[in-house]
DNA sequence: TTTTGAGTTGTTCGA
DNA sequence: GTCGAACAACTCAAA
């Protein structure tokens, strides 16, 4: 009996149910299908880090993982044909997209006599699994919350001390190559793979972890756990991250960043078009600059020229690392609803492209809860001041320096406002292209325009 | 059943 | 300089 692994977001075979199912059961084929739908509009780092974390699982089969090219509706049901399969085996996905591509295979597949079987997800707690006494999901994060650590998930699974690769077969029907690695020019990114990380996550717990309830919001420190990305292609399972915490206050704060992510997975699966719709339907009548000057503004904040030093820093840092620190995160996106008047899709869409943890829920709800139209039961009032918010949480300016080489003459916190022409203007560093104050209360006018009458 | 209090991430203003 | 109030309105669960 042969089955076929199929690999999505799951890159990694510790802690992999799906793999153990397969295992079950005989002989594994294990696949990966780049579908050039995704893939080719994907940024450089996504797809240079999907060749690396690619490259490590296949490293990690001992060469046996199949790559293919394609949409897989076809490219399953055709490798199945290939091996004579009896099953496929997978994770679920909840996304979206993911989860109708699954049924389409599942139905191409029926008619061959082969099931899917979803095994696992990449969540501890599976979307849809916790809801309100009355079946109704939360759309507020504290009692989802409550509820997820009552709900509680599995501990990890340990993989097969020998899995059973079908060698022969692989040899025979053969892999594509890997498709050529993007020249990423100057940009760093983290090591991919299963052993990064696991190795990424004990750096973490050994040195940031204690003091995470203090540190996380700092940009200028390494002390957050960067998992995001090891976590979008399922390089690490959240289980054995959650495994590893007790109940210390850091360990405590860590956990709910978990939980968020897994509360926006849940919102999203059950709201499907928020992906690119309001969860909030009041905001679909929000009044958005367009147009030429607005194009120009949407351009400035994408290249992290608009003249607010943690803006820039923020927008650069995705350039080169293609990762920013989530408190910036939520700087340069108020700074984009709420300065520039822009619509959040823009943002969003920037971000799903160059972004390489690039998640749809997390990404889409976050930038929803920003524009005050998703989860947040906060009030709309609330609008970042990017200079408060640098002076703040980067309280010597060492993130600007680091990432803006125009400011970088400028000493401790003055870096955030090089307002004088010397401090900045005649480095190369862009005036701003918006007063924040006047903009402020410009945005804080056109919610009153959407507010419904009492 | 109804009421009540609290809710990730903030800013500004005026006493 | 510090501190509290004001900035609305809806979800959710506990009382």
């Amino acid at each position: 009996m042969t089955s076929l692994l199929w690999f999505r977001r799951d890159l990694r075979l510790g802690d992999n149910p799906a793999l153990n199912a397969a295992c079950d059961a005989g002989q594994v084929v294990p696949l990966f299908v780049i579908d050039p739908q995704f893939f080719d509009t994907a940024g450089a780092a996504m797809r240079a880090y999907q060749v690396d974390s690619l490259s490590a699982l296949a490293r990690a089969c001992g060469g046996a993982l199949v790559i293919r090219y394609g949409d897989p509706r076809d490219v399953v049901p055709q490798v199945v044909k290939e091996i004579a399969a009896t099953a496929v085996h997978c994770a679920a996905d909840y996304e979206p997209a993911g989860a109708a591509r699954d049924m389409d295979v599942e139905a191409r597949l029926y008619e061959q006599g082969v099931p899917l079987v979803r095994t696992g997800s990449p969540y501890a707690v599976a979307p849809g699994r916790v809801a309100k006494a009355d079946g109704t999901p939360y759309r507020v994060y504290s009692p989802f919350y409550k509820a997820w650590l009552v709900h509680g998930w599995r501990g990890p699974v340990n993989p097969p001390a020998d899995i059973p690769w079908a060698e022969e077969l692989i040899a025979r029907i053969g892999s594509e190559p890997l498709p050529a690695r993007p020249d990423l020019e100057g940009m760093v990114l983290l090591p991919a793979g299963e052993a990064a990380a696991l190795q990424r996550w004990k750096h973490f717990a050994e040195t940031a972890l204690m003091d995470y309830a203090d540190n996380r919001d700092r940009p200028d420190f390494d002390s957050t756990s960067q998992m995001s990305g090891y976590l979008r292609f399922g390089e690490i399972h959240v289980r054995t991250m959650l495994a590893d915490l007790g109940e210390f206050k850091g360990h405590e704060v860590y956990r709910k960043e978990l939980a968020w992510r897994e509360f926006y997975a849940d919102v999203l699966w059950n709201n499907p078009a928020t992906e690119h719709d309001y969860l909030d339907q009041r905001f679909v009548g929000m009044r958005y600059n367009t147009g030429p000057a607005a194009q120009e503004h949407f351009t400035a904040w994408t290249q992290g020229r608009t003249g607010y030093p943690i803006v820039d820093a923020g927008m650069r840092q995705l350039q080169r690392e293609g990762w920013i620190h989530n408190r910036v995160r939520m700087i340069v996106a108020s700074f984009l609803v709420k300065d520039l008047h822009l619509e959040w899709t823009q943002g969003a869409e920037w971000f799903m492209r160059y972004l390489r943890d690039a998640d749809v829920a997390s990404n889409q709800h976050g930038w929803q809860w920003t524009a005050g139209c998703g989860t947040d039961a906060a009030p709309y009032f609330r609008v970042f001041n990017p200079t408060t918010q640098g002076l703040r949480f980067d309280p010597e300016g060492a993130y600007i320096r680091e990432y803006i080489p125009e400011l970088r003459h400028l000493r401790g916190p003055a870096a955030h406002e090089p307002w004088d022409e010397l401090d900045g203007y005649k480095h190369g560093y862009p005036t701003r292209i918006v007063d924040h104050a006047t903009e402020r209360d410009e945005s804080l006018a056109r919610y009153q325009e959407i507010k419904v009458a009492p």
